[in-house]
DNA sequence: CGGTGTGAAGCCTTTCACAGCA
DNA sequence: TGCTGTGAAAGGCTTCACACCG
């Protein structure tokens, strides 16, 4: 078993939004993007079924995540064959390594660049700390802003953010800044070595092979809903990647 | 010009989380869900770049979109052909027809339901009302935060939700519950005849076909960074869709 | 039996490359 | 000449369907 699937793609490539080209690096089996954009969704639905069954099968998996039964199947068979044909898969042994997967052993400390309405919500938001990101630092150009406290941090100086990055080992960026700030914040980001950054802020970010980044723009997505309200039409999925 | 491609999609036939099948009705020509998802970025970028230029070339749009240059060719060739060979696309023009595609020229009056931290947060977000998207009620269960005002709207009672809907002619509902309420909450808003959603609850909501719903999911995005960081992947353009 | 694991098929999306037009 | 518009090719993802095994 696990042979590495004919007729499933091998090979990615992801590309970093500055899109330049590298030599492939990394280990063999290679997990479509598409899988690991579902990885949380799992990871997810696992920890709810947990205090209900030992065991938990595709179909029921597939329910509780909001994907087809064949994409669980399909998704799981990367991580290796944890099933049981028959029964289905043990709970407790796939939470262990959907969230080996996802680096979820790890700790990955946050630090959230503009604290504004949105950036004091993230500090705020319950949904990182339950899931394991502790925000370690929280970062504004305002002088008015500086100095002020959010929960239990207070909030830093941008001219910090080297040492912060350094001291509080920073993995993950967060950009809550207006637009026009967005970029300068990431290029000091990355320069202060933070490798994956999240951007909330309604503008591209460019950044260098080797950071990952994803975004999230809210206007961006009731612009679609708009669109498909005008035009009859269902959003799909939403799947989102 | 304008033939509606042969080697491109006819059909995307988006199919809601609840997945049922229906007929198709719509127009003609239909737009590709990736192309959908994409307008918006176009609909930024062209509004950047409206007062330096009447005219922009796929190149340049690609640039300011942080996409390639023949995915603007495909997906504006499907606005219909508004560009001109040798110089580009006229910005104005550009500007409009994708409004009107995306329904920019309508009004979408938004519900934020629950008034948290993130609630609050959107509901003072400058993002949605710079883009055309007005806020038009916030709601709670709870009773301490029912009546509160934030900005210049008062905090409704859920109980209020149909009156709400229709007076105001809400079209999106935006659920910023915590994950145990957005089931309960997304069915009263279909109730109340919302046909669009955007949750950020961390839960999977079903919706009855002909309702649209997107989701965001905040934690979900950072293991996904986490995810690539524990793999040395980089993530990729973070399309999104 | 029941449910996983997976080739194969089909679909959608991206990329290529160039004909054709202003 | 320069850039759009678009067939065609390539790539990736989803779905199907069933062999296989506990």
């Amino acid at each position: 078993m696990h042979k590495r699937g004919i007729g499933w793609p091998r090979r990615p490539a992801p590309a970093g939004e500055a899109g330049g080209e590298e030599p492939d690096i990394t280990e063999d089996r290679l997990i479509p993007e598409a899988t690991v954009a579902r990885l949380p969704l799992y990871y997810r639905a696992l920890l709810e079924i947990a205090d209900q069954s030992t065991t938990v099968s595709s179909e029921q998996l597939a329910e509780l995540a909001g994907v087809t039964a064949a994409k669980v199947r399909k998704d799981l068979s990367f991580l290796g064959s944890y099933g049981t044909r028959g029964v289905g898969y043990d709970v407790e042994h796939l939470v262990r390594e959907v969230s080996r997967e996802l680096g979820l052993t790890h700790d990955w400390p946050v630090a959230i660049l503009g604290v504004g309405n949105l950036g004091r919500a993230l500090a705020n938001y319950r949904g990182f700390s339950a899931r394991g990101f502790r925000v370690v630092a929280l970062v504004d150009t305002d002088p008015a802003t500086v100095g002020t406290r959010v929960g239990d941090l207070a909030v830093e100086p941008v001219e910090a953010l080297p040492a912060l990055v350094a001291d509080r080992r920073v993995a993950i960026g967060v950009i809550a800044t207006p637009a026009e700030s967005a970029q300068a914040v990431a290029d000091r980001l990355v320069a202060a070595g933070v490798r994956a950054i999240l951007n909330f802020a309604p503008t591209v970010v460019v950044v260098p092979p080797g950071v990952s980044l994803r975004k999230v723009d809210l206007a961006t997505e009731l612009q679609i809903l708009s669109f498909y309200q005008q035009h009859d039409r269902r959003t799909r999925d939403a799947a989102r990647v």
